[in-house]
DNA sequence: CGCCCTGTTGATACGATTCAAATATCGTGG
DNA sequence: CCACGATATTTGAATCGTATCAACAGGGCG
């Protein structure tokens, strides 16, 4: 169990019309009238690993663009066990459920350090009703989001352990520009794929014995994209 | 394997200003002057259990909403295996990624008879420019999907298969007014679970004989309710 | 230095799959 | 209406995979 307790960052005032992500943002069909609408400044935040951005539960009052980083989309059973739902990275748009329930689904932590934008709700409730084309790029991250989660089911909860972890190391590589990736805990891994943290643990060691992935350092994975790609059939 | 070719059919044309289900409806908010804009009859369509409404890749023309019935959403990997990823019922609406995409994410077969009434894409389109509400109603439904996306995973792909098949059995009792429920074939039971045909039907058998259940006829079952949820303790 | 946390490894138990066979059910044509 | 074959379900025994419980190694930090 992690026991991290500092808070977020902010780190300043977004320019949207020169956002670096700006071209698979959100806002990426607005025009200058539009951005007129923006009254207040849209703020960017930075959270380690850890933190919480918000918790099941909690008022929904603003969606987040992932400028960078990797979060984990934290559910609760009514028996208060908990599982990993989803994950979600750069470009991504978390907390949409604002748009139309009173509190976010989820509770969302960063696994990796994570910069945000922060979206009010009432901008992006104001901006979709006069521009199309926002609403239309709104539908598109639902549809996103939800082929995320079904891809979740098929890739990420089937199969034998191997499998899973194979599938979630080239999911994890699908970003990157090399053969290398940023990991987590094997408490996270496991509770990613449903499987218990030394499932997880010996799954990666017995990956690396067999040369298919190596740590150079902790949590920086090198994969044999290829090889690994082969032991799927 | 079922081999089921029996074509859908036709039953007539939906009046959606007093249609049944119209309180949960896509349409439910819509006043005179916007059905004046549906220019094309709404078509109402039956489908029996195992002919498909649509596969994945079709060209995606139309939304359907679920008047009555069960359907399967199936998902294909790479590697040809597939899975159920959701399943969906009386009041759901079917094909929303027709509103983003060119082709329809999934395949999606009925389990039980189904009634739904046909919405062309370019009708909801339209309308949902010119009507605020039906485009929030449109959003509360891509809500309610990747609601219904999470709950699988994590109450019907989380767990032991004992749970995964209770969990699913109260799920149908929703729906029900009392404590009976239709189901489907031990395969497909597997499939949504995550688990092989045999383990289905052994569990079920097992839940029989402890009482917790009884199949007056095939498919039939009679849920004794609140023992159920206690299993899941 | 010693403690705590994370990751690794081992032994064992349990649960689910697999393969195989028997039984029940459904649909069809005689 | 019954008989038949095809299909679905149930059951059994052996095997495999994952969870569980427990012990230990290494690194970071007070």
């Amino acid at each position: 169990m992690k026991s991290v307790s500092r808070t977020e960052a902010w780190t300043g005032i977004a320019d949207c019309r020169t956002c670096a992500v700006r071209a698979s943002a959100l806002f990426a069909g607005l025009g200058e009238a539009d951005f007129e609408l923006i009254h207040r400044p849209i703020d960017q935040l930075v959270y380690p690993p850890g933190t919480p951005i918000y918790s099941a539960g909690d008022p929904a009052a603003a969606l987040f663009t992932i400028r960078k980083g990797l979060v984990k989309l934290i559910q609760y059973l009514p028996d208060g066990t908990q599982r990993i739902v989803r994950l979600m990275r750069r470009a991504d748009l978390i907390g949409l459920e604002a748009m139309v329930g009173e509190t976010y689904q989820h509770t969302v932590v960063p696994l990796h350090p994570t910069e945000l934008c922060r979206l009010p709700v009432e901008v992006v409730k104001r901006l979709s009703q006069s521009n199309p084309q926002l609403f239309h790029e709104l539908m598109a991250r639902w549809h996103r989001a939800l082929a995320d989660a079904d891809r979740s089911i098929t890739e990420l909860s089937t199969g034998p352990a191997r499998h899973r972890v194979i599938r979630l190391l080239l999911w994890l590589i699908e970003t990157s520009d090399d053969d290398r990736c940023d990991l987590f805990s094997r408490e996270d891994l496991g509770a990613i794929l449903g499987l218990t943290t030394e499932t997880a643990s010996r799954i990666m060691a017995e990956l690396k014995r067999q040369g298919y992935i190596s740590e150079p350092r902790p949590n920086q994975i090198l994969c044999d994209v290829p090889n690994l790609k082969r032991l799927l059939d």
